[in-house]
DNA sequence: ATGGTTGCCGAGCAA
């Protein structure tokens, strides 16, 4: 089962990369951030006449996030808990019925800049959540898959220019440190399972021909879960789709479990 | 230091 997650950066100026994607690359299962749309706007037609199940948790004008699969979906989640003020829609799970069961979100970590300030304060606070609920997902059976943007430069080794981002939100040692802290709940950073080379992104910004300069930064993760991880085939990162027509600033990361 | 770009929508904000 291929499971993917990609920010496609606005469904609505996304959906001829993102289907020529979905062709390509047959994924089974894709988490979508920053859909940049509320659900009724979500082209879920177009999608289901792909063959995906679609099930959206979106807002109006930002962040958004989505999960399109072959397979059907079960006891849909909206909204990360902890907090009933947080209006963000940021995180959606559900239930991959295959085979065996698979447990998978797609979430849209807070960016946190300019840090510090209250933004920053959400992002912590955000992930703090985050893990409370990574936990909880560890105490049942299934195999879990957390896929998404996760605003965060793990390491060094995953920035062209590390000494850019020493003050910024991604890579500053707070949020690596609350990165961290879910990893030792239990969970392993698919991608760092496969390959521990540097030179490796999934970001690369729109300005400053940061894509033409290679000048990127991997922070588009999927976090499996023991019985998640004992599964895992393959993981890479769909490179080549930064240079297409009109693409997202974030390219899809991929894994492949034997489920 | 600044500016550089894109998408949401129709003015700035978010990234």
């Amino acid at each position: 089962m291929k499971l993917a997650t990609f920010n496609i950066n606005g469904i609505k100026a996304r959906i001829e990369a993102l289907s020529d994607w979905l062709k390509a690359a047959e994924p089974d299962v894709v988490g979508l951030q920053e859909i940049k749309s509320v659900d009724e706007g979500f082209p879920r037609e177009h999608f289901e006449g792909m063959g995906y199940h679609v099930e959206t948790h979106g807002q109006k004008g930002f962040n958004g996030v989505a999960i399109l699969s072959k397979l059907p979906l079960e006891d849909v989640t909206r909204g990360l808990p902890g907090d009933p003020d947080d209006e963000q829609a940021r995180w959606i799970e559900a239930t991959v019925v295959g085979a065996r069961a698979i447990r998978f979100a797609s979430l849209y970590l807070p960016n946190g800049n300019p840090a510090p300030g209250p933004k920053y304060d959400y992002k912590l606070s955000w992930m703090d959540r985050m893990r409370e609920r990574a936990a909880a997902l560890l105490t049942t059976e299934d195999p879990v898959v957390l896929a998404g943007d996760y605003n965060v430069i793990p390491q060094p080794i995953d920035a062209a220019k590390p000494e850019a981002w020493v003050t910024d939100a991604l890579f500053l040692p707070e949020s690596r440190a609350a990165f961290r802290r879910i990893l030792n709940l239990g969970y392993a950073e698919a991608f760092r399972l496969r390959d521990q080379g540097s030179g490796h992104y999934s970001f690369w910004d729109f300005q400053a021909g940061a894509w033409q300069r290679n000048n990127g930064i991997r922070i588009d993760h999927l976090l499996l879960s023991a019985q998640a991880a004992d599964l895992l085939q393959a993981a890479a990162i769909d490179k080549a789709v930064r240079g297409g027509e009109k693409p997202s600033d974030h390219v899809p990361v991929w894994i492949d479990l034997d489920a």
